[in-house]
DNA sequence: TTAGGTTTATTTGTCATACAATTGAACAAA
DNA sequence: TTTGTTCAATTGTATGACAAATAAACCTAA
């Protein structure tokens, strides 16, 4: 063969299937404006005849569309845009990471970061009451407070009011804690831990960013620490 | 009626569609670790003989993984786990947010504090000699930077060096100019944008994680005031 | 032997059709 | 007004058939 082929970047090209072509559609349906979240969208017959495929194929991108939660189907009802994101798409990303516990780790904290910050400027009232009685409960137990520390930080992450970080959060805090359920936790940890969340509170409750951005780093930071050395005896 | 309904909070009850349970046992199949990514799938008979459902049922939940990246399906070779992670449910998850710009951009400037913080700890040296060419190249034009502008962002996403991430920062920072394309620049915006890339980027290469997050957070903030205004004023 | 062409069999892609299951809506009955 | 019943529209599932693509095996000729 003549020359270096290895410069060649040829666009790989796989005819789009039907049905992906169909996803592309409808989505194309909300993005330029013609319907809405929550609006009901034409019929199975309907949209097979317009789109001019058949009804498996429009099943298969509805169901697409639908096991990532923006659509929702009921016998006889119809078929209507969803009106809020959900965490699903995000969870099934996941799957294809779940086992590579850094990655999960680092995801996590990046989020957690950025959420913490957004979280310092919109915070409400009611949800920083929240976080001092989580506070206080927690003080009050020195074991089984792995729910109150999750609550605590979902609280937060909450509390920047914004779907789409709300829908990427959740899925990452589960996964989470299914792959390290059990981390042994002392005493010390204990006290570490209620300090630290004591710190990011503060820095939320005085709506100062970089105070709680940083609170949180070092909380993370040791979170961490904590799992990579359980990572490293396993 | 007697009694006061509102405390009740009843499960709303949905039989799950067939292709959504079969979504979730394939799912279960890289959880689990019974295979990882890359592996081959059964072929469809095999599989819809194996879950006792029809073939387009079992259709349909590939479908749904495939438009979400997660497998790969050719003709005459199979299915495939997808090995990376790709961005297709993330950006999917955006369209139902399409025209809430105040929610993208408060997203996008959590994602890229978190970024930026796990970057500092993990970029490369290749990483760090593209910024600064970028912000050379940059000094050099006054106008038509926008596309420079959004190289540097996107190569600190990238230099956290993490799949997750990286799969949910490009469909934000696309959607992102999808929508605001056009906004004025004056020569002012480009040497206070220049001035503050170089503040991140110094920050960056001292690897000092707090430098780089404050100063891409007065970065964003400059950023948002000038979509807010532009918003405001359409 | 080796390079290239041809056939074949396997697997995914698409379609048409039929029927089941669910349930809103209209209507009937108490 | 309330409750039950029927009807019809819509999504859910199944079967079977065929098209399209192509890896693998085989064949042919230089």
């Amino acid at each position: 063969m003549a020359g270096n082929h290895n410069e060649l970047q040829m666009r790989g090209i796989k005819r789009e299937t039907m049905s992906k072509q169909v996803v592309d559609q409808i989505i194309g349906l909300l993005r330029s404006g013609q319907l809405k979240p929550g609006d009901k969208l034409p019929t199975e017959a309907e949209l097979s005849g317009k789109l001019f495929v058949s009804r498996p194929v429009l099943r298969e991108a509805l169901s697409s569309l639908e096991t990532m939660g923006m659509i929702h189907r009921k016998t006889r009802e119809g078929t209507y845009f969803a009106d809020k994101i959900g965490s699903k798409p995000f969870s099934i990303m996941l799957a294809l990471s779940a086992g590579d516990i850094p990655a999960i780790m680092e995801a996590r904290m990046a989020l957690e970061l950025g959420l913490v910050t957004v979280a310092a400027e919109k915070i409400s009232e009611d949800q920083l009451a929240q976080l001092e009685e989580l506070l206080r409960l927690m003080a009050l137990r020195t074991k089984d407070y792995v729910d109150l520390d999750k609550e605590f930080h979902r609280t937060i992450a909450y509390s920047a009011n914004n779907p789409i970080l709300e829908g990427s959060i959740d899925p990452l805090l589960n996964m989470f804690d299914e792959t390290l359920s059990q981390i042994a936790l002392t005493d010390r940890d204990h006290a570490i831990t209620l300090q630290e969340h004591q710190v990011i509170f503060e820095a939320l409750r005085r709506r100062d960013a970089a105070g709680a951005f940083s609170g949180m780093y070092a909380h993370l930071n040791h979170v961490r620490a904590k799992v990579m050395k359980r990572l490293a005896e396993s």
